[in-house]
DNA sequence: CCTCTCACG
DNA sequence: ACGTACGTGAGAGGT
């Protein structure tokens, strides 16, 4: 047995990393004991953190309570792989993880334990402190990850190893990256610090336990957010197929534009597309007069100046309003070539399992409004179906996808009982359209529509005349019109606003949503209270929603949720009736007011959502 | 590591 | 007193 000694918050803690036989058996005894008296906090160290690449290796598993830790070596397999197994499949063993998703997708992949079964027996401390503080570090929150929340709740010197490890990465030749993969698995500071996480996770757990109850968090709040992290675990396993091919094919042909225009760049002197500085240098040398500065007082060389100078608007329509500068077409074309290749194509194609499929990871709780976030696929182009066209449903199946009708807004009737929203939605009018009236009269066109859901949606967010002009392209005028419609017809929003803001002010400056979410509130921006409300509430709207989803026996033809959407794939012969069955599940009345969404039936690709014709 | 830019709901 | 859109992930440049 290799022990190490370490003090954590002034007691002495105990890591033991078994050699043989005999230290197995002494874990095993300690496990049994440990079981009894409360959760076993559960950690595992892997090569990396892309799960389904190829290569992908689990290298320990840790056990531990406040005061022991065991650092299995998984990676020797035997029995140190089959004692692992065993213990995870103990029935009525409970586990305290830090972050779950990413170890019962470790140990579902790779140690044969399915998440389902792991799932239930699971408490997960990142969730736990993200219902007490869901805001992130930069934010002024402690965060939500093991280092700073052992750091205050547990001892203010813990994440001190952390450093030790890298600069241990460091001097054996590795970086940050390759350091987990190539490290000796006997080595002490490798060993030390795979004890010390499961140490602190079994510490941490009583403290924010502690910490909900003092602040009033109710416990099926907690229960609620496992569920929704489990149902988003099993879809992230199961992942997408990514059209290799074309894939391929599309990586070539972002390259080959982004090379002609990057040459035509040149031509005017610009030798890196990606220079703000360059480009305005550039840009001023033609004649331009570019007066637009950034925050911190550059020059201001975005899309919409470009485009402007490229006579086009931001979806690359002709304005015919100057002549084009061929400088900034070629920049325009050069940029969006470059990141699409690189941020979209290379990265599926590197991200690929050995099956063809990829696996967007999901973040349950990403925002202060509890809103999810997924990496790889959140902010594919849709004005393009280019880049969707290379994810596919299943062989056989379509893809469905099924959005809420403008669910923040109905929320927000709901919420501050706004009569005449409440009226319009309960008629079965459309908001949109009913804004675009006020706006633009009864003979409104789908374009004022558009622009008026924009003036809609930021207006009741506290926009003002100039940035809701801005970011909708609607003219001023016709904003501030909209603007004075809104606050005549609906005076009940800004009303809420003030009490919601008066709440907070009350409770340190901290909101409670609907079901209980604690949602703080920044002083200089209290007035953002209605957005987090409706956001916050809109996220569980979709919560509730993917429950009523797996009751539907349909979790397991879910692939993904986008905010106010549930992306699925379904057998092609019985699209329609899968469809209506997610409509279900995402109908429903919040306080009243209905609750109501549309599924639209694609084809194979994601693409074909978009306007691609596969 | 911070800033800027750009993609989404 | 008045007015303020909100929330993410990701790549590249520059300090």
């Amino acid at each position: 047995m290799q022990t190490y000694r370490h003090t954590i918050a002034g007691d002495v803690i105990t890591v033991n990393v078994p050699e043989d036989l005999d230290d197995l058996m002494q874990f095993e005894d300690w496990a049994a004991e440990a079981s009894r008296r409360g959760p076993i906090a559960l950690d595992t160290e892997t090569t990396g953190l892309s799960i389904f690449s190829p290569g992908y290796r689990l290298r320990t598993v840790q056990f531990g309570d406040a005061h022991t830790a065991w650092v299995i070596h998984y990676e020797r397999g035997g029995y140190f792989r089959t004692l692992v197994q065993n213990l995870l499949s103990v029935p009525g063993t409970r586990f305290v993880i830090h972050n779950a998703a990413f170890d019962w997708l470790v140990l579902d992949k790779h140690a044969g334990i399915t998440l389902e079964s792991l799932a239930p027996k699971t408490t997960d401390t990142k969730i736990l402190a993200a219902l007490c503080d869901p805001r992130q570090a930069k934010e002024g929150g402690t965060g939500t990850g093991l280092k700073p929340l052992s750091a205050r709740f547990v001892d203010p010197s813990a994440p001190d190893t952390q450093g030790d490890l890298t600069s241990v990465f460091n001097s054996l030749g590795l970086t940050k990256e390759t350091g987990w993969a190539g490290i000796r698995l006997d080595h002490p500071t490798y060993n030390l610090y795979a004890g010390l996480d499961v140490i602190l996770t079994a510490r941490l757990l009583p403290c924010l336990i502690a910490e909900l109850e003092s602040l009033g968090v109710r416990n099926v709040l907690s229960q609620y957010e496992h569920e929704i992290a489990r149902i988003c675990a099993v879809m992230q396993r199961r992942g997408m197929v990514l059209d290799e091919e074309y894939t391929r094919e599309l990586d070539a042909t972002l390259a080959a534009e982004a090379y002609e225009y990057t040459e035509k760049a040149a031509r005017y002197g610009v030798e890196n597309v990606n220079s703000t500085a360059q480009i305005a240098e550039a840009l001023e040398g033609m004649g331009e007069v570019l007066r637009e500065r950034t925050a911190s007082g550059a020059v201001k060389v975005d899309k919409a100046v470009l485009c402007a100078l490229a006579d086009v608007d931001l979806q690359w329509n002709r304005l015919d309003v100057r002549k084009p500068n061929p400088l900034a077409v070629a920049v325009l074309r050069s940029k969006r070539a470059g990141k699409w290749r690189t941020t979209y194509a290379q990265r599926f194609l590197s991200m690929m399992d050995a099956g063809g499929r990829i696996h967007p990871g999901i973040n349950t709780l990403a925002a202060r409004t509890g809103r999810m976030s997924a990496d790889l696929v959140q902010t594919l182009p849709s004005g393009d179906a280019m880049i969707r066209r290379a994810i596919l449903a299943e062989e056989g199946e379509v893809f469905v996808s099924t959005d809420f009708k403008a669910v923040e807004l109905r929320v927000l009737a709901a919420l501050a009982d706004v009569k005449r929203m409440k009226e319009a939605i309960t008629a079965g009018e459309d908001l949109h359209d009913y804004t675009a009236s006020l706006i633009y009269g009864p003979q409104f066109t789908p374009k004022h529509r558009k622009l008026s859901k924009g003036v809609g949606l930021g207006k009741v967010y506290g926009g003002g005349p100039d940035t809701l002009s801005r970011q909708t392209g609607a003219p001023i005028e016709d904003v501030r019109r909209a603007i004075a419609a809104y606050d005549r017809v609906y005076p009940e929003v800004k009303r809420a606003s003030g009490r919601w803001q008066r709440e907070a002010r009350g409770s340190g400056m901290v909101y409670i949503s609907a079901i209980g979410r604690r949602l703080p509130l920044d002083r200089d921006r209290a007035y953002a209270v209605v957005n987090y409300a409706c956001q916050s509430t809109a996220r569980d709207v979709l919560g509730q929603s993917m429950l009523n989803m797996e009751e539907a026996g349909l979790l397991d033809n879910c692939r993904l949720p986008i905010h106010d959407e549930m992306l699925a794939s379904v057998p092609v012969g019985e699209a329609k009736e899968y469809a209506r069955e997610f409509e279900k599940c995402m109908t429903f009345a919040l306080r009243g007011v209905p609750i109501e969404a549309e599924a639209e039936i694609g084809g194979r690709s994601w693409g074909s959502l978009y306007g691609a014709d596969f």
